[in-house]
RNA sequence: GUGGCCGUAGCUCAGUUAGGUUAGAGCGCCAGGUUGUGAUCCUGGAUGCCGGGGGUUCGAAUCCCCUCGGUCACCCCA
């Protein structure tokens, strides 16, 4: 391979034509989702305080690792958001919107992971949250809008997982009985593990080693430690997705990795993607982030979709494939004038696409390149057509050689855009 | 961060096992196949410091070391 003096960093990519058409195409389902379940749309900026984030939690990786941080020129200490909620909190917190407050996001996050299919150092997510509540149903709303959104684009084979991750009152007392269970079964217990199970014993539910897979399976349930109102909004959450008909697995080791959640925890896992990256989507609520932050103790629920992972899901099952983005019309002209110029003008004011072909080379040349385009037409100005203030409208079928289907005719230059709108109609 | 596999034209790859003349294929690209027209077909053509650096050798794409990048698993997460 040539060696290029510069090329994309780790875990970056360049995303390009049918990609970022199917990308934006994406976004744009999910804006319409959004704004069909009352959220407006934020844009955060990329970078933040580094504060804004340490308070997620020191003790998950995202922070504690994966932080992209760096000093600005006047000393400040800043990291790349690696995720939105933080942002959506310090917002929520610094301009205080009514309550609820319903928000959804679409942009890049930054984590410095090794990269591997499905995980970038540099990926997009899209996300709603709703800020100042904690009715359970707002929970339901949200897995609903995600769970529209995949609907919508086609994609059928996820699974919903949901948990209970109780109210902070409850956890000391089951990260205990994880501590005391796994603390007699240490011999078990993989070397990686027994280190998470001191820092964040929670965590030892989400190994994927082989030898912990047993011991996991016996593990107390979360969801038996509930308190009374955390246990009353998880039964109210279950009964929502039941109403909402939205098919659902309980999950009782589901813990997601950030370590602000708590009651309802959810994850959408595609089951059409094999490998380590199979979580498309998750999210939960979050009620004590926004103070965490500053604000005043509103709670919250959010979820993200990995774009690039939903994106993935879909190749595999072939659906949402990139919008067809030729052009309708290519100009072909090999007068020495500017008469291909003023024609791509013109059709393009009249609010038709159309592209050029290189008028520097032949007409076979760019006849090609108009075969290429994808264009229903082409105009074609040579020497003759630029004498006669003629152009030459082809349309462009399937097969050159066909018989069937409309031929080429010469038209006056005045007519060319109303002969082009017939022929594409 | 740890480990496995991989890195040859724009793309997909052969050649690396036992080092040996100017490094190959398919696709793609460009130009022709008579005067201005996209398929196919025919003919011709361009493009690689064989990821980079160092070493062994008379000689390295082939062997050794380092490095960079990719990929997969763990870790973590979207």
């Amino acid at each position: 391979m040539a060696k290029p003096l510069f090329q994309a960093l780790p875990g970056t990519r360049d995303l390009m034509s049918p990609d970022t058409d199917r990308m934006r195409e994406f976004v744009a389902v999910f804006a319409d989702e959004a704004a069909k379940a009352g959220f407006g749309q934020i844009i955060p900026p990329m970078f933040e305080d580094v504060g804004v984030f340490t308070r997620l939690g020191e003790a998950s990786d995202v922070v504690s690792k994966e932080l992209y941080d760096f000093r600005d020129k006047a000393d400040r200490h800043i990291a790349l958001r690696p995720e939105h909620t933080a942002s959506v909190c310090r917002i929520f917190a610094e301009k205080r919107p009514l309550t609820p407050w319903r928000t959804w996001y679409a942009g890049p996050n930054f984590r410095y992971d090794k990269p591997q299919k499905g995980r970038y150092r540099q990926f997009d997510q899209v996300g709603a949250e709703l800020i100042g509540s904690d009715e359970p149903d707002t929970d339901t709303e949200l897995i609903a809008l995600a769970s529209r959104f995949y609907d919508r684009i086609g994609l059928k084979n996820v699974t919903l997982l949901v948990n209970s991750l109780g109210d902070a009152t409850d956890r000391p007392r089951y990260l205990e009985a994880l501590r005391t269970y796994f603390g007699a079964n240490l011999d078990v217990l993989s070397e990686q593990s027994q280190i998470t199970l001191k820092t964040n014993p929670l965590r030892v539910l989400d190994s994927k080693r082989r030898e912990d897979a047993g011991l996991i399976a016996d593990a107390p349930v979360l969801t038996d430690y509930l308190g009374d109102d955390a246990a009353a909004s998880f039964e109210r959450v279950k009964a929502g997705l039941r109403g909402l008909d939205i098919k659902f697995e309980l999950a009782p080791r589901l813990v997601r990795g950030l370590d602000y959640y708590n009651r309802t925890a959810f994850e959408f896992i595609s089951e059409s993607l094999d490998g380590a990256q199979t979580a498309i989507g998750g999210g939960g609520r979050y009620d004590g982030l926004v103070e965490a932050l500053g604000g005043p103790p509103e709670s919250g629920v959010g979820f993200a979709l990995g774009i690039d992972r939903t994106i993935l899901a879909c190749d595999a099952e072939g659906v949402f494939g990139a919008p067809d983005n030729s052009a309708a019309a290519v100009v072909v002209c090999t007068s020495p004038g500017t008469e291909g110029l003023e024609i791509a003008d013109e059709l393009r004011r009249a609010g038709i696409a159309t592209t050029r072909a290189d008028g520097t080379r032949s007409m076979k040349g760019q006849m090609k390149q108009a075969g290429k385009s994808g264009a229903k037409v082409a105009l074609i100005v040579g020497p003759d057509e630029a004498e006669a203030g003629t152009v030459s409208v082809r349309p462009m079928l399937s097969d050159p050689n066909s018989s069937d289907g409309p031929t080429q005719s010469v038209v006056p230059r005045a007519d060319v855009v109303t002969t082009v709108k017939e022929i594409i109609q």
